[in-house]
DNA sequence: CTTGAAACATCAAGCTC
DNA sequence: GAGCTTGATGTTTCAAG
């Protein structure tokens, strides 16, 4: 098991202020919650280890980093017979940010960013390549919002 | 003007850092990258006022924090000739994580997060009324991975 | 959950190119 | 002026209670 049942109101409220803001001190942290500075840092531990908090990332710009072109890849096995090892197979990829697999026409949905058309042009050669699988490709035009955290 | 070019090797090693470890110290960051502590710092300050850091957030395991059930939702107008205001008026609804405008069949696609399938009955319902659009759902069944950060 | 001590982050003033 | 360093102050972290 990985979990011990639902969260705590105050887990809860600490791990929303966290994804709301990654880098939220622990002194701020404890002023919202009502905890001692030493409390709400051995609870954000716990949180951690029991994978309720999964980790901490910096949401990038991606017109600032060079990778201005998101999509959205669609996969459809070539082979429906075929073990279904898809995301081992592409997992070395690092242009794929995300992979889920879904019910519906297609077996997984890709997120991808990369620098270019020419760059997504190789992306989709090494996906079919390294999974055997037919692709559509959705191509994001902007981004209203992404990544917000979840009001729990 | 948001951006002043490519991003500098320094500071690229800084950014990559912390989108695969978002609380990465100052001084881990600094022996990383072969700086100062204090010259890392300011350095991160600046690319958070530059926008490319966008900010931080904690990744969280749905299934642990009671939003068990991910869907990719896309919308297409009722009225075709309708202002294109999409993003703002369901920007309020908070099980929308992500709003991406796209090229195809559709508008947009929404990254969605809810407890239950009548959640997201009642969450599609919301969305239809706020926006006049048809929706298409695709349920997700599994994450193999999500929120990878990129290799710069 | 609290305490207390060592490591770390933060900020401003000054230095260097 | 932009960027780095120094040093003083407040915060984080961890182990012990």
């Amino acid at each position: 098991m990985s979990g011990s049942g639902p969260l705590e109101p105050l887990d809860q409220a600490i791990v929303q202020e966290l994804a709301a803001d990654g880098r939220r001190s622990f002194t701020d942290l404890a002023e919202r919650v009502g905890l001692s500075v030493s409390a709400v840092h051995q609870r954000v531990r716990r949180l951690e280890q029991r994978g309720v908090i999964l980790g901490y990332t910096a949401r990038l710009d991606g017109e600032q980093i060079g990778l201005p072109l998101t999509a959205l890849i669609s996969l459809t096995p070539n082979d429906p017979a075929a073990p279904d090892d898809y995301p081992q197979r592409i997992q070395h990829i690092t242009e794929i940010e995300s992979c889920y697999s879904v019910a519906g026409d297609e077996s997984y949905i890709l997120l991808v960013r990369v620098a270019s058309p020419l760059g997504l042009e190789d992306l989709l050669r090494r996906i079919r390549e390294a999974a055997k699988v037919s692709t559509r490709t959705t191509v994001v035009l902007s981004t209203p919002f992404e990544g917000r955290s979840p009001t729990l």
